[in-house]
DNA sequence: AAATATCTTTCTTTCGAAAATATGGCGTGT
DNA sequence: ACACGCCATATTTTCGAAAGAAAGATATTT
């Protein structure tokens, strides 16, 4: 699962730490690594939820000592990722279709909020950005309906997609907190949604890609009420597949 | 500054460490008790805004070593109240009327659905819960205004009734979310408020009492509609004051 | 046999030092 | 004088080890 070399900050007293992980894009510092690197690997399941993140695995398995480790953990349990007990080390945070519906319906209240701004407010760039954030998606979109299997590589470079169409509809609220929340609730609802995706039969009884482009259509005409109802309804969609999923498939 | 001793998790290597700090409340661990004391330090203002937070100062300061300060510094940079660059440092978060009113304006609309759904699921203990954290809030505002001169401790108190009835009014929304989110701008806000108050005439023209009391009156009889619009109208009044506090006095 | 105490092991948390980078001063050349 | 590059210093970041708790295992007592 290692992949090529890539510089980053010092290396550390022991001669060879240069070949560290990452992969995405240059990081300064190894703690911010290890932040990525954490934060990709719960999202996708590589660590399931409640397990405890013993430090000596994590330790081992990216290459890094404590103090990185020890520094990303701290970020991802305010970004609710992962819990902790005083002197008992992190866990995974559980998951629940109780705190999955609260994520998604508190989403739905930053977002449309933020969209209704994003309208009242958007310029030509904004209308620009949003053209090609959903051609971009919808690309990578047929790509990955074009190959059988669904590469690890192409999942990342499609959510990747997804999450800039969606930022793109609100980044022009004026509101840096409401931006960054939308963000940090998209991460925890990609985690509901993943595996989730990966137990579906391919042909689901739903055309996300047309509820995508009405919703920006009405976003682009300037309809925002309608452009927000689609927004919650396309979410809420969502979180009932998500949720019949989860009450067959109970744990994991 | 220190005050009485008290027993933190484990002491370090050199005999010495037991007392450390913290002062409210038994904490476990010295991250935790340094990202308190941190916090406190930041809102109250003895650092400045901007200010690059050296870690061989903070060390000295609070009597620890890197470890523990660096994983509150990273809390406290996902909750804005510190930010960092790469291989930079830690500073103080900046203020701007900018922030301020982005801050405020979260709240409302964070708040605002956080206490119509409280309205609507609220109970008895909710009722109870509310008319209690009023009275704490009035017994220490009548203290405050008996004594003179404003105690450091005093302050402090006075702060914390102020958010347990802010808090107590939303507490049934049903959501962790909200709450947390709206804890969190709580004390990004309270950085702006506390200057101010400290600048400020005692008999400024404004009867905060009566607005908790009527905000209260209304979530009481279920009034949601207005309640909110009672609650946006008291945040927005505060912030104009504080707007106009920082337009007179620029940096600090 | 059950309950309790003690010991061992495992793990987290903290420290001090080492490694790497950024910063600021100084000198040199144009 | 000004710009540019080099060296010394200040600061951050990372590491490995040491110090304490918690959890589990074993023994002891009732």
């Amino acid at each position: 699962m290692r992949r090529h070399r890539v510089r980053v900050g010092r290396s550390g007293p022991q001669p060879a730490n240069d070949e560290i992980l990452d992969a995405q894009g240059g990081v300064a510092t190894l703690a911010e690594a290890a932040y990525r690197r954490l934060r990709q690997d719960i999202v996708a399941g590589v660590f399931a939820p409640s397990q405890p993140l013993r430090l000596e695995l994590l330790k081992q398995r990216y290459g890094l000592s404590f103090s990185p480790l020890r520094e990303a953990l701290n970020r991802l349990q305010t970004e609710r990722l992962v819990v902790t007990a005083p002197l008992r080390g992190f866990s995974v945070a559980p998951v629940s279709i109780e705190e999955m519906w609260d994520a998604t319906e508190t989403r739905i209240l930053i977002e449309c909020e933020a969209l209704r701004r994003s309208i009242a407010h958007g310029d030509d760039d904004w209308e620009a950005g949003i053209v090609a954030a959903f051609h971009a998606l919808d690309l990578q979109v047929r790509r990955k309906a074009a190959s059988s299997g669904i590469g690890d590589d192409e999942l990342i470079a499609l959510e990747t997609r997804h999450q800039d169409f969606h930022r793109a509809l609100i980044v022009r609220c004026r509101s840096r907190r409401l931006i960054d929340i939308a963000d940090q609730l998209y991460v925890e609802t990609q985690r509901y949604r993943l595996p989730t995706l990966a137990g579906q039969n391919p042909a689901a009884s739903r055309d996300v890609a047309l509820e995508h482009r009405q919703i920006m259509e009405a976003t682009l005409e300037r309809r925002g009420d309608e452009a927000a109802a689609l927004l919650a309804a396309h979410y809420r969609k969502t979180s009932t597949i998500v949720e019949s999923y989860m009450e067959r498939a109970p744990a994991k």
